[in-house]
DNA sequence: TTACTAAGTTAGATTTGTCTAACAAATCTG
DNA sequence: CAGATTTGTTAGACAAATCTAACTTAGTAA
């Protein structure tokens, strides 16, 4: 069994692995707030029960096994995440910090529970999909929100920012998942856009937001 | 902030303190299964953190804010078993193993939610009682079952031992609270037992049993 | 291409929580 | 009450996960 240290590293390699599945010491670094010297230890550690590809100087990569390892405890936080908003009534602001301890709880029944009284979700609160019991995780095709020009209707379908701020943000512009938005403009300078949806006809939205926002596009017929 | 080991150390002070709230070293460090010294020094921290009383050779003693903070774990800990049981549909055997680990995560508003989804209740699936939110806990006079004689009516009120393969035995027999159940004879060699419930006329129960049952005494009329 | 900078590693210290071995105090028992 | 047993403490070691300081390698830019 993997300690919640271990847990922990697993989790961010998975998140920060680009299309290659690496990911610099550095940036692992940054993301765990932890210094590299420490990263660099535990990368021998988990190197030796291959949960990762170390060598010196070059990037990480974690090995089949520790992105299955890595997967599984996604797919325990996305549950949680999704009990705690459609069971017990938490916003989708709240339930990060919740989620990222209940992560670590040891016990598969209780996780099984949960999917079997969520109905086998496949989407969290956030739009982000929930890995299947064997670390599977498909991704939709979205694209960012950013990508879009002037003219384009999509469908906001996830958010890849889960903070309570970004959220408490949308909320107070009353964006949630589902919703219709038409891109009225994209500013040429800095790219924000101009939006309308719902009844707001028109929207700021800074291209930070715009980039962490996934979208599907709406096929015109 | 109390680390986890702290707050097993608490807790299991709080669970073995006698009459007097006092508790032996050997006795927490067998039931923590941590060896003498690790106790001692853990006495040594936890005495610094004003959270026990610790003199060289003398029984342990929790202060008023240790006993306030174990209450709290233990507070965590049932309506966490009585949030399995009423809401996610686990047996009353199946729970304390989640518990355990659920008892440590540090979100009160999550704890408060529970609550709230449960309508404030006051005991827990095994009857014990649940701390309000200054670690108060009333446990009403129950009896043990073995201390009660042949001809006593008595309703099963709680039980004192939550392990898994004890509700199981008592599962087996169809014993659960509430019932209620009349003693027709105690066998005076061994305080074996022989009761009557439901339609059930004539079960044995060893004194071991009666002794983790605690009962309420029907008054006669 | 050399020198600077950023990234990564090595070495060694620290904290927490654990252990074993050895010693000391308290308690039980004949 | 004196020896034996149990209980508790001290001393010192160890593993996990962290840190800082110093060094090395890789990448960048003049």
């Amino acid at each position: 069994m993997n300690s919640l240290a271990e847990e922990n590293y697993l989790k961010s390699l998975l998140s920060l692995s680009n299309d290659k599945g690496e990911v610099n010491v550095n940036d692992l670094s940054k993301h765990l707030d932890i210094k590299m010297p420490t990263v660099t230890s535990m990368m021998k550690k988990l190197s030796s029960k291959r949960l990762v590809y170390y060598e010196s100087y070059k990037p990480l990569r974690l090995t089949e096994k520790g992105k299955k390892e890595a997967a599984l405890i996604v797919r325990k936080h996305r549950l949680t995440e999704m009990y705690l908003v459609e069971k017990m009534g938490f916003g989708w602001d709240q339930v990060h910090e919740i989620a990222e301890q209940i992560e670590h709880i040891q016990s598969p029944e209780f996780f099984a529970k949960m999917d079997e009284l969520l109905g086998y979700p496949k989407l969290d609160p956030h739009g982000s999909p929930i890995p299947d019991k064997n670390g599977k995780m498909i991704w939709k095709d979205y694209s960012k929100l950013s990508d879009c020009k002037a003219g384009d209707t999509v469908v906001l379908s996830a958010v890849i920012n889960t903070s309570a701020e970004f959220l408490q943000f949308l909320n107070s512009r009353e964006l949630s998942l589902g919703l219709k938005v038409a891109i009225k403009s994209v500013e040429p300078f800095d790219h924000t856009m101009i939006v309308s949806y719902s009844r707001r006809s028109s929207e700021t939205l800074s291209h930070k937001v715009c980039e962490r926002l996934l979208v599907e596009k709406v096929v015109k017929v």
